[in-house]
DNA sequence: GAGTGGTCTAGACCACTGA
DNA sequence: CAGTGGTCTAGACCACTCC
Protein backbone atom coordinates (compact mmCIF):
# COMPACT_ATOMS: atom_id res chain seq x y z
CA UNK A 1 0.00 0.00 0.00
CA UNK A 2 1.28 3.68 0.52
CA UNK A 3 -0.52 6.34 1.63
CA UNK A 4 1.98 8.30 3.78
CA UNK A 5 0.87 11.01 6.01
CA UNK A 6 2.89 13.85 3.98
CA UNK A 7 0.21 12.77 0.91
CA UNK A 8 -2.51 12.91 3.48
CA UNK A 9 -1.89 15.97 4.32
CA UNK A 10 -0.64 17.11 0.90
CA UNK A 11 -4.16 16.44 -0.09
CA UNK A 12 -6.07 17.96 2.37
CA UNK A 13 -4.22 21.21 1.57
CA UNK A 14 -4.57 20.47 -1.78
CA UNK A 15 -8.69 20.47 -1.59
CA UNK A 16 -8.69 23.72 0.09
CA UNK A 17 -6.15 25.19 -2.12
CA UNK A 18 -9.14 23.93 -4.82
CA UNK A 19 -12.02 25.26 -2.38
CA UNK A 20 -10.28 28.63 -2.54
CA UNK A 21 -9.87 28.72 1.31
CA UNK A 22 -6.79 30.92 0.27
CA UNK A 23 -7.34 32.99 -2.83
CA UNK A 24 -4.19 33.43 -5.23
CA UNK A 25 -1.18 34.60 -3.88
CA UNK A 26 -2.30 34.40 -0.85
CA UNK A 27 -0.05 32.67 1.98
CA UNK A 28 -0.40 29.11 3.11
CA UNK A 29 -0.58 28.63 7.08
CA UNK A 30 3.10 28.71 7.87
CA UNK A 31 4.98 25.50 8.89
CA UNK A 32 4.59 25.94 12.60
CA UNK A 33 1.08 26.05 11.98
CA UNK A 34 0.61 22.97 9.86
CA UNK A 35 2.58 21.33 12.56
CA UNK A 36 0.44 22.05 14.82
CA UNK A 37 -2.70 21.48 13.07
CA UNK A 38 -1.88 18.17 11.46
CA UNK A 39 -0.09 16.59 14.87
CA UNK A 40 3.11 15.99 12.13
CA UNK A 41 7.08 16.94 12.61
CA UNK A 42 8.07 19.50 10.27
CA UNK A 43 9.59 16.79 7.38
CA UNK A 44 6.37 15.25 6.98
CA UNK A 45 4.70 18.97 6.42
CA UNK A 46 7.59 20.16 4.12
CA UNK A 47 7.29 17.15 1.93
CA UNK A 48 3.41 17.97 1.56
CA UNK A 49 4.37 21.46 0.50
CA UNK A 50 6.76 20.25 -1.70
CA UNK A 51 4.10 17.83 -3.62
CA UNK A 52 2.38 21.05 -3.97
CA UNK A 53 4.64 23.26 -5.59
CA UNK A 54 5.74 20.08 -8.16
CA UNK A 55 2.05 20.12 -8.76
CA UNK A 56 1.61 23.74 -9.86
CA UNK A 57 -0.21 24.69 -6.70
CA UNK A 58 1.64 26.47 -4.17
CA UNK A 59 5.38 28.40 -5.25
CA UNK A 60 7.55 28.96 -1.74
CA UNK A 61 9.64 32.13 -1.27
CA UNK A 62 12.18 31.87 1.13
CA UNK A 63 11.70 34.56 3.95
CA UNK A 64 7.71 34.87 3.25
CA UNK A 65 5.80 31.54 3.00
CA UNK A 66 3.60 29.51 0.46
CA UNK A 67 1.52 31.12 -1.68
CA UNK A 68 -1.15 30.19 -3.62
CA UNK A 69 -0.28 29.67 -6.90
CA UNK A 70 -1.88 31.50 -9.79
CA UNK A 71 -3.82 29.46 -12.50
CA UNK A 72 -1.51 27.78 -15.41
CA UNK A 73 -1.28 30.92 -16.83
CA UNK A 74 -1.00 29.22 -20.67
CA UNK A 75 1.99 30.36 -22.42
CA UNK A 76 0.21 28.66 -25.64
CA UNK A 77 2.84 27.52 -28.57
CA UNK A 78 0.36 26.65 -31.64
CA UNK A 79 3.01 24.86 -33.69
CA UNK A 80 1.52 25.60 -37.35
CA UNK A 81 0.11 29.26 -36.28
CA UNK A 82 3.63 30.52 -34.67
CA UNK A 83 5.56 29.27 -37.52
CA UNK A 84 3.13 30.50 -40.38
CA UNK A 85 4.75 32.64 -42.88
CA UNK A 86 1.98 35.20 -42.33
CA UNK A 87 2.42 35.86 -38.75
CA UNK A 88 6.04 35.94 -39.37
CA UNK A 89 5.68 38.51 -41.83
CA UNK A 90 3.95 40.79 -40.41
CA UNK A 91 4.77 40.69 -37.15
CA UNK A 92 7.65 38.93 -35.11
CA UNK A 93 9.69 35.40 -34.91
CA UNK A 94 7.93 32.05 -33.02
CA UNK A 95 6.90 32.32 -29.43
CA UNK A 96 6.81 35.89 -29.36
CA UNK A 97 3.86 36.85 -31.26
CA UNK A 98 2.07 34.09 -29.45
CA UNK A 99 2.50 35.37 -26.13
CA UNK A 100 2.00 39.40 -27.19
CA UNK A 101 -1.66 37.77 -28.78
CA UNK A 102 -2.17 36.94 -25.62
CA UNK A 103 -1.62 39.92 -24.03
CA UNK A 104 1.31 39.44 -22.68
CA UNK A 105 4.53 42.45 -23.03
CA UNK A 106 7.12 39.75 -24.61
CA UNK A 107 10.55 40.56 -24.38
CA UNK A 108 13.72 38.16 -25.14
CA UNK A 109 17.38 38.35 -24.23
CA UNK A 110 20.08 36.86 -27.01
CA UNK A 111 23.33 35.32 -26.73
CA UNK A 112 24.91 34.26 -29.41
CA UNK A 113 28.06 32.51 -29.64
CA UNK A 114 29.74 30.22 -32.56
CA UNK A 115 31.16 26.65 -31.59
CA UNK A 116 32.17 23.50 -33.48
CA UNK A 117 29.11 21.47 -34.68
CA UNK A 118 30.40 18.28 -32.97
CA UNK A 119 27.73 16.31 -32.24
CA UNK A 120 25.26 18.54 -34.33
CA UNK A 121 27.28 17.56 -37.42
CA UNK A 122 25.67 15.17 -38.36
CA UNK A 123 22.00 16.70 -38.61
CA UNK A 124 23.27 19.22 -40.63
CA UNK A 125 25.61 17.29 -43.05
CA UNK A 126 28.50 18.81 -42.19
CA UNK A 127 31.70 18.47 -40.21
CA UNK A 128 32.46 18.03 -36.66
CA UNK A 129 34.67 20.76 -36.59
CA UNK A 130 32.72 23.23 -39.15
CA UNK A 131 31.27 26.22 -36.63
CA UNK A 132 27.68 26.36 -35.40
CA UNK A 133 26.06 29.90 -35.00
CA UNK A 134 24.69 29.15 -31.79
CA UNK A 135 21.77 31.80 -30.10
CA UNK A 136 20.75 31.20 -27.12
CA UNK A 137 17.79 32.79 -26.25
CA UNK A 138 15.70 33.50 -22.87
CA UNK A 139 11.70 34.78 -23.75
CA UNK A 140 9.61 36.60 -20.99
CA UNK A 141 6.21 37.22 -20.99
CA UNK A 142 5.57 40.55 -18.32
CA UNK A 143 9.49 40.65 -17.17
CA UNK A 144 8.70 36.52 -16.19
CA UNK A 145 10.77 33.60 -17.93
CA UNK A 146 8.79 31.74 -19.40
CA UNK A 147 11.18 29.97 -22.32
CA UNK A 148 14.66 29.08 -22.77
CA UNK A 149 15.46 28.65 -26.51
CA UNK A 150 18.75 27.40 -27.78
CA UNK A 151 19.15 27.53 -31.73
CA UNK A 152 21.74 26.30 -33.56
CA UNK A 153 22.45 26.78 -37.62
CA UNK A 154 25.52 25.99 -39.08
CA UNK A 155 28.01 29.20 -40.29
CA UNK A 156 28.01 28.40 -43.81
CA UNK A 157 24.37 29.71 -43.87
CA UNK A 158 25.09 32.37 -41.10
CA UNK A 159 28.40 34.02 -41.44
CA UNK A 160 27.99 37.48 -42.67
CA UNK A 161 24.36 37.99 -42.57
CA UNK A 162 21.75 39.13 -39.89
CA UNK A 163 21.24 36.13 -38.27
CA UNK A 164 24.83 36.71 -36.56
CA UNK A 165 23.64 39.58 -35.26
CA UNK A 166 21.27 39.64 -31.81
CA UNK A 167 18.76 41.30 -33.28
CA UNK A 168 17.97 39.30 -36.80
CA UNK A 169 15.37 42.23 -37.51
CA UNK A 170 11.95 41.52 -38.79
CA UNK A 171 10.54 38.25 -39.15
CA UNK A 172 13.34 36.71 -37.15
CA UNK A 173 15.57 33.83 -38.19
CA UNK A 174 13.44 32.27 -40.37
CA UNK A 175 12.54 35.27 -42.34
CA UNK A 176 16.09 35.80 -42.86
CA UNK A 177 16.67 32.47 -43.94
CA UNK A 178 14.32 32.49 -46.51
CA UNK A 179 16.29 35.48 -48.33
CA UNK A 180 19.35 34.13 -48.24
CA UNK A 181 17.55 30.88 -49.98
CA UNK A 182 16.69 28.83 -47.58
CA UNK A 183 13.19 28.82 -46.93
CA UNK A 184 12.36 26.52 -44.26
CA UNK A 185 9.70 23.90 -46.04
CA UNK A 186 9.30 21.34 -43.23
CA UNK A 187 9.09 21.39 -39.57
CA UNK A 188 9.12 18.49 -37.13
CA UNK A 189 9.22 18.70 -33.49
CA UNK A 190 9.77 16.31 -30.63
CA UNK A 191 8.12 17.01 -27.12
CA UNK A 192 9.64 14.90 -24.09
CA UNK A 193 8.97 15.78 -20.32
CA UNK A 194 11.73 16.23 -17.87
CA UNK A 195 12.93 17.22 -14.44
CA UNK A 196 14.94 20.43 -14.51
CA UNK A 197 18.07 21.16 -13.35
CA UNK A 198 19.47 23.65 -11.07
CA UNK A 199 20.10 26.25 -13.35
CA UNK A 200 17.36 25.60 -15.52
CA UNK A 201 15.05 26.08 -12.44
CA UNK A 202 17.10 29.60 -12.04
CA UNK A 203 17.16 30.99 -15.16
CA UNK A 204 12.76 30.51 -15.32
CA UNK A 205 12.36 31.29 -11.28
CA UNK A 206 11.07 27.73 -10.89
CA UNK A 207 10.39 26.24 -7.62
CA UNK A 208 9.32 23.14 -8.92
CA UNK A 209 7.95 20.89 -11.31
CA UNK A 210 8.26 19.68 -14.70
CA UNK A 211 9.73 20.88 -17.75
CA UNK A 212 8.43 20.39 -21.59
CA UNK A 213 11.09 19.85 -23.62
CA UNK A 214 11.24 20.42 -27.39
CA UNK A 215 13.45 20.03 -29.84
CA UNK A 216 12.48 21.44 -33.13
CA UNK A 217 14.23 20.46 -36.50
CA UNK A 218 13.82 22.88 -39.28
CA UNK A 219 14.47 21.87 -43.47
CA UNK A 220 15.02 24.00 -46.42
CA UNK A 221 14.28 20.85 -48.85
CA UNK A 222 16.08 18.05 -47.73
CA UNK A 223 18.80 19.85 -45.81
CA UNK A 224 18.76 21.02 -41.77
CA UNK A 225 19.16 24.40 -41.30
CA UNK A 226 17.83 25.14 -37.70
CA UNK A 227 17.83 22.94 -34.50
CA UNK A 228 16.09 24.63 -31.50
CA UNK A 229 16.00 23.21 -28.17
CA UNK A 230 13.28 24.64 -26.35
CA UNK A 231 12.39 24.30 -22.60
CA UNK A 232 9.72 25.83 -20.89
CA UNK A 233 7.96 25.40 -17.22
CA UNK A 234 5.33 22.43 -18.10
CA UNK A 235 2.42 23.93 -15.65
CA UNK A 236 2.02 27.23 -17.82
CA UNK A 237 2.98 25.94 -21.03
CA UNK A 238 1.16 24.14 -23.38
CA UNK A 239 2.05 22.79 -26.89
CA UNK A 240 -1.13 23.39 -29.10
CA UNK A 241 -0.71 20.89 -32.79
CA UNK A 242 -3.81 20.78 -35.33
CA UNK A 243 -3.59 18.81 -38.62
CA UNK A 244 -6.21 17.55 -40.96
CA UNK A 245 -6.77 13.55 -40.62
CA UNK A 246 -5.32 12.13 -43.68
CA UNK B 1 23.40 31.12 -3.79
CA UNK B 2 21.92 27.36 -3.98
CA UNK B 3 24.47 24.46 -3.85
CA UNK B 4 23.16 22.34 -1.19
CA UNK B 5 24.86 19.37 -0.69
CA UNK B 6 22.61 16.70 -1.70
CA UNK B 7 23.00 18.17 -4.77
CA UNK B 8 26.46 17.60 -5.04
CA UNK B 9 26.12 13.95 -4.32
CA UNK B 10 23.75 13.94 -6.91
CA UNK B 11 26.36 15.15 -9.31
CA UNK B 12 28.80 12.96 -8.35
CA UNK B 13 26.82 9.77 -9.05
CA UNK B 14 24.95 11.00 -11.67
CA UNK B 15 28.45 11.57 -13.59
CA UNK B 16 29.97 8.15 -12.43
CA UNK B 17 26.27 6.65 -13.74
CA UNK B 18 26.82 8.34 -17.19
CA UNK B 19 30.00 6.96 -16.87
CA UNK B 20 29.14 3.82 -16.34
CA UNK B 21 30.82 2.78 -13.52
CA UNK B 22 27.85 0.80 -13.04
CA UNK B 23 26.02 -0.87 -16.07
CA UNK B 24 22.47 -0.71 -16.53
CA UNK B 25 20.05 -2.37 -14.20
CA UNK B 26 22.90 -2.73 -11.53
CA UNK B 27 22.78 -1.54 -7.79
CA UNK B 28 24.03 1.39 -7.06
CA UNK B 29 26.19 1.72 -3.40
CA UNK B 30 23.51 1.33 -0.54
CA UNK B 31 22.46 4.18 1.70
CA UNK B 32 24.77 3.24 4.76
CA UNK B 33 27.48 3.33 1.85
CA UNK B 34 26.85 6.69 0.39
CA UNK B 35 26.07 8.03 3.94
CA UNK B 36 29.79 6.68 4.79
CA UNK B 37 31.26 7.72 1.50
CA UNK B 38 29.77 11.17 1.55
CA UNK B 39 30.00 11.73 5.25
CA UNK B 40 26.43 13.18 5.02
CA UNK B 41 23.20 12.41 6.64
CA UNK B 42 20.75 9.94 5.52
CA UNK B 43 18.57 12.39 4.49
CA UNK B 44 20.95 14.20 2.22
CA UNK B 45 22.02 10.69 0.63
CA UNK B 46 18.43 9.88 0.28
CA UNK B 47 17.48 13.40 -1.62
CA UNK B 48 20.39 12.78 -4.12
CA UNK B 49 19.20 9.98 -5.27
CA UNK B 50 15.32 11.06 -5.36
CA UNK B 51 16.85 13.42 -7.59
CA UNK B 52 18.41 10.97 -9.67
CA UNK B 53 15.18 8.80 -9.83
CA UNK B 54 13.33 11.81 -10.97
CA UNK B 55 16.05 12.78 -13.96
CA UNK B 56 15.19 9.62 -15.21
CA UNK B 57 18.92 8.25 -13.96
CA UNK B 58 17.49 5.10 -11.17
CA UNK B 59 14.92 3.54 -10.45
CA UNK B 60 14.21 2.21 -6.94
CA UNK B 61 13.21 -0.99 -5.23
CA UNK B 62 11.98 -0.91 -1.80
CA UNK B 63 14.10 -3.43 -0.60
CA UNK B 64 16.41 -4.28 -2.80
CA UNK B 65 18.25 -1.06 -3.38
CA UNK B 66 18.91 1.41 -6.08
CA UNK B 67 19.33 0.49 -9.69
CA UNK B 68 20.62 2.06 -12.88
CA UNK B 69 17.72 2.96 -14.86
CA UNK B 70 17.75 1.60 -18.46
CA UNK B 71 18.35 3.74 -21.26
CA UNK B 72 15.07 6.01 -22.62
CA UNK B 73 13.22 3.58 -24.09
CA UNK B 74 11.35 5.88 -26.25
CA UNK B 75 8.13 5.21 -27.28
CA UNK B 76 7.68 7.46 -29.93
CA UNK B 77 4.22 8.96 -30.58
CA UNK B 78 3.90 10.06 -34.38
CA UNK B 79 0.81 12.35 -35.20
CA UNK B 80 0.40 12.24 -38.51
CA UNK B 81 1.51 8.62 -38.85
CA UNK B 82 -0.21 7.16 -35.91
CA UNK B 83 -3.55 8.08 -36.94
CA UNK B 84 -3.25 7.98 -40.53
CA UNK B 85 -5.76 5.89 -42.71
CA UNK B 86 -3.46 3.90 -44.23
CA UNK B 87 -2.03 2.25 -40.75
CA UNK B 88 -5.48 2.17 -39.07
CA UNK B 89 -6.69 0.52 -42.12
CA UNK B 90 -4.09 -2.33 -42.49
CA UNK B 91 -3.48 -2.44 -38.57
CA UNK B 92 -4.57 -1.48 -35.61
CA UNK B 93 -5.84 1.81 -33.54
CA UNK B 94 -3.47 4.47 -32.34
CA UNK B 95 -0.53 3.85 -30.23
CA UNK B 96 -0.76 -0.36 -30.79
CA UNK B 97 1.08 0.42 -34.36
CA UNK B 98 3.87 2.83 -33.24
CA UNK B 99 4.59 0.25 -30.44
CA UNK B 100 4.69 -2.32 -33.21
CA UNK B 101 6.69 -0.78 -35.34
CA UNK B 102 9.32 -0.63 -32.45
CA UNK B 103 9.12 -4.34 -31.69
CA UNK B 104 7.37 -4.33 -28.53
CA UNK B 105 4.81 -6.57 -27.84
CA UNK B 106 1.78 -4.32 -27.66
CA UNK B 107 -0.86 -5.00 -25.63
CA UNK B 108 -4.12 -2.95 -24.38
CA UNK B 109 -6.60 -3.47 -21.65
CA UNK B 110 -9.97 -1.59 -21.88
CA UNK B 111 -12.46 -1.00 -19.93
CA UNK B 112 -15.84 1.00 -20.91
CA UNK B 113 -18.71 2.66 -19.36
CA UNK B 114 -21.09 5.55 -19.60
CA UNK B 115 -21.49 8.58 -17.86
CA UNK B 116 -22.91 11.90 -17.89
CA UNK B 117 -21.33 14.04 -19.98
CA UNK B 118 -20.85 16.57 -17.50
CA UNK B 119 -18.08 19.16 -17.85
CA UNK B 120 -17.48 17.25 -21.19
CA UNK B 121 -20.76 18.53 -22.82
CA UNK B 122 -20.04 21.59 -24.22
CA UNK B 123 -17.57 20.61 -26.35
CA UNK B 124 -19.50 17.79 -27.43
CA UNK B 125 -22.78 20.33 -27.93
CA UNK B 126 -24.73 17.80 -26.00
CA UNK B 127 -26.50 18.50 -22.28
CA UNK B 128 -24.63 18.03 -18.84
CA UNK B 129 -27.08 14.87 -18.82
CA UNK B 130 -26.33 13.20 -21.99
CA UNK B 131 -24.35 10.23 -21.62
CA UNK B 132 -20.74 9.82 -22.48
CA UNK B 133 -18.91 6.88 -23.66
CA UNK B 134 -15.67 6.13 -21.61
CA UNK B 135 -12.55 4.02 -22.79
CA UNK B 136 -10.57 3.84 -20.18
CA UNK B 137 -6.88 2.40 -21.77
CA UNK B 138 -3.78 0.97 -20.21
CA UNK B 139 -1.32 0.59 -22.87
CA UNK B 140 1.39 -2.09 -22.37
CA UNK B 141 4.32 -2.92 -24.55
CA UNK B 142 6.60 -5.86 -23.18
CA UNK B 143 4.04 -6.13 -20.53
CA UNK B 144 5.08 -2.74 -18.90
CA UNK B 145 2.17 -0.40 -19.01
CA UNK B 146 3.84 2.84 -20.70
CA UNK B 147 0.28 4.60 -21.65
CA UNK B 148 -3.19 5.28 -19.77
CA UNK B 149 -5.68 6.92 -22.35
CA UNK B 150 -8.81 7.83 -21.43
CA UNK B 151 -11.53 8.42 -24.49
CA UNK B 152 -14.28 10.06 -24.29
CA UNK B 153 -17.09 9.92 -26.97
CA UNK B 154 -21.14 11.21 -26.97
CA UNK B 155 -23.10 7.92 -26.59
CA UNK B 156 -24.94 9.67 -29.07
CA UNK B 157 -22.58 8.06 -31.80
CA UNK B 158 -21.60 4.99 -29.51
CA UNK B 159 -24.91 3.67 -28.83
CA UNK B 160 -25.74 0.02 -30.21
CA UNK B 161 -22.21 -0.24 -31.91
CA UNK B 162 -18.80 -1.32 -31.60
CA UNK B 163 -17.87 1.85 -30.19
CA UNK B 164 -18.84 0.37 -27.02
CA UNK B 165 -17.45 -3.05 -26.94
CA UNK B 166 -14.02 -3.41 -25.07
CA UNK B 167 -12.69 -4.69 -28.67
CA UNK B 168 -13.69 -2.10 -31.40
CA UNK B 169 -11.96 -4.59 -34.22
CA UNK B 170 -9.50 -3.76 -36.58
CA UNK B 171 -8.29 -0.08 -37.28
CA UNK B 172 -9.91 0.69 -33.53
CA UNK B 173 -12.07 3.74 -32.92
CA UNK B 174 -11.44 5.87 -35.98
CA UNK B 175 -12.41 2.91 -38.39
CA UNK B 176 -15.56 2.62 -36.58
CA UNK B 177 -16.52 5.83 -36.31
CA UNK B 178 -15.68 6.70 -40.32
CA UNK B 179 -18.22 3.54 -41.16
CA UNK B 180 -21.01 5.13 -39.14
CA UNK B 181 -20.54 8.41 -41.26
CA UNK B 182 -18.57 10.60 -38.70
CA UNK B 183 -15.12 10.63 -40.45
CA UNK B 184 -12.06 11.92 -38.94
CA UNK B 185 -11.36 15.08 -40.38
CA UNK B 186 -9.37 17.05 -37.99
CA UNK B 187 -7.38 16.75 -34.85
CA UNK B 188 -5.55 18.94 -32.37
CA UNK B 189 -3.14 17.84 -29.70
CA UNK B 190 -2.35 20.08 -26.16
CA UNK B 191 0.96 18.77 -24.77
CA UNK B 192 1.74 19.99 -21.26
CA UNK B 193 3.69 18.03 -18.37
CA UNK B 194 2.63 17.32 -14.61
CA UNK B 195 4.24 15.47 -11.73
CA UNK B 196 1.91 12.17 -11.34
CA UNK B 197 -0.10 11.44 -8.79
CA UNK B 198 0.08 9.03 -6.33
CA UNK B 199 -2.79 6.38 -8.72
CA UNK B 200 -1.14 7.30 -11.96
CA UNK B 201 2.46 6.20 -10.49
CA UNK B 202 1.16 3.19 -9.44
CA UNK B 203 -0.67 2.27 -12.44
CA UNK B 204 2.63 3.14 -14.59
CA UNK B 205 4.65 1.58 -12.43
CA UNK B 206 6.52 4.99 -12.18
CA UNK B 207 9.35 5.43 -9.15
CA UNK B 208 9.24 9.16 -10.11
CA UNK B 209 9.62 11.53 -13.12
CA UNK B 210 7.02 13.82 -14.72
CA UNK B 211 4.41 12.83 -16.77
CA UNK B 212 3.95 13.86 -20.42
CA UNK B 213 0.04 15.21 -20.65
CA UNK B 214 -1.72 14.97 -24.51
CA UNK B 215 -5.50 15.92 -24.55
CA UNK B 216 -6.19 15.39 -28.28
CA UNK B 217 -9.56 16.68 -29.92
CA UNK B 218 -10.87 14.71 -32.67
CA UNK B 219 -13.12 16.40 -35.14
CA UNK B 220 -15.61 15.02 -37.85
CA UNK B 221 -16.38 18.15 -39.83
CA UNK B 222 -17.64 20.70 -37.12
CA UNK B 223 -18.51 18.12 -34.70
CA UNK B 224 -16.24 16.76 -31.90
CA UNK B 225 -16.32 13.29 -32.16
CA UNK B 226 -13.95 12.41 -29.60
CA UNK B 227 -11.67 13.34 -26.61
CA UNK B 228 -8.77 11.68 -25.59
CA UNK B 229 -6.87 12.27 -22.23
CA UNK B 230 -3.34 10.48 -22.70
CA UNK B 231 -0.39 10.44 -20.36
CA UNK B 232 2.68 8.45 -20.71
CA UNK B 233 5.85 8.69 -18.79
CA UNK B 234 8.21 11.55 -19.61
CA UNK B 235 11.02 9.81 -19.20
CA UNK B 236 10.23 7.11 -22.01
CA UNK B 237 7.34 8.52 -24.24
CA UNK B 238 8.34 11.15 -26.97
CA UNK B 239 5.61 12.90 -29.06
CA UNK B 240 6.60 13.82 -32.49
CA UNK B 241 4.87 16.39 -35.10
CA UNK B 242 6.08 16.98 -38.24
CA UNK B 243 4.37 19.46 -40.43
CA UNK B 244 5.36 21.24 -43.97
CA UNK B 245 6.11 24.90 -43.73
CA UNK B 246 3.30 27.30 -45.27
C1' DG C 1 14.52 41.72 15.50
C1' DA C 2 10.90 38.21 14.75
C1' DG C 3 9.16 35.09 11.53
C1' DT C 4 9.62 32.63 7.45
C1' DG C 5 11.42 28.74 4.63
C1' DG C 6 16.19 25.95 3.38
C1' DT C 7 19.39 22.64 4.88
C1' DC C 8 21.18 19.23 7.73
C1' DT C 9 21.81 15.79 11.62
C1' DA C 10 20.92 11.54 14.45
C1' DG C 11 18.12 8.23 15.44
C1' DA C 12 13.81 5.37 15.43
C1' DC C 13 10.60 1.98 13.53
C1' DC C 14 8.30 -0.15 9.54
C1' DA C 15 7.89 -2.92 5.03
C1' DC C 16 9.83 -5.34 1.49
C1' DT C 17 13.24 -8.64 -0.61
C1' DG C 18 16.04 -12.49 -0.92
C1' DA C 19 18.85 -16.23 0.93
C1' DC D 1 17.15 -13.95 8.99
C1' DA D 2 20.02 -9.74 7.48
C1' DG D 3 19.97 -5.99 4.42
C1' DT D 4 17.50 -2.87 1.77
C1' DG D 5 14.68 1.30 1.12
C1' DG D 6 10.15 4.03 3.14
C1' DT D 7 8.47 6.87 6.71
C1' DC D 8 8.73 9.66 10.59
C1' DT D 9 10.47 12.34 14.71
C1' DA D 10 12.98 16.11 17.27
C1' DG D 11 16.05 19.36 17.10
C1' DA D 12 19.79 22.39 15.21
C1' DC D 13 21.57 26.21 12.47
C1' DC D 14 21.39 29.12 8.33
C1' DA D 15 19.40 32.61 4.87
C1' DC D 16 15.95 35.49 3.46
C1' DT D 17 12.20 39.08 4.10
C1' DC D 18 9.92 42.50 6.33
C1' DC D 19 9.21 45.77 10.00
Amino acid sequence: MSGADHEKIAEVLRDEIRAQVWKVGERLPSEPELISRFGASRSEVRQAIATLRDSGLAQLRHGIGALVAPPRVVHRLEARERLSRDRRDRNEAAFLGEAVAQGFAATSSVRVWFEPAQEFAGTFGIEEIDEVCVRDRIMFADDHPVMLAVSRLPRQLTAHTALERQDTGPGGVHARLAELGHPVTEHQEVVTAAMPEEHERRALGLSGGPLLLVRRTSWSGDRVVELNDMKLPGHSGELRYRWGAE
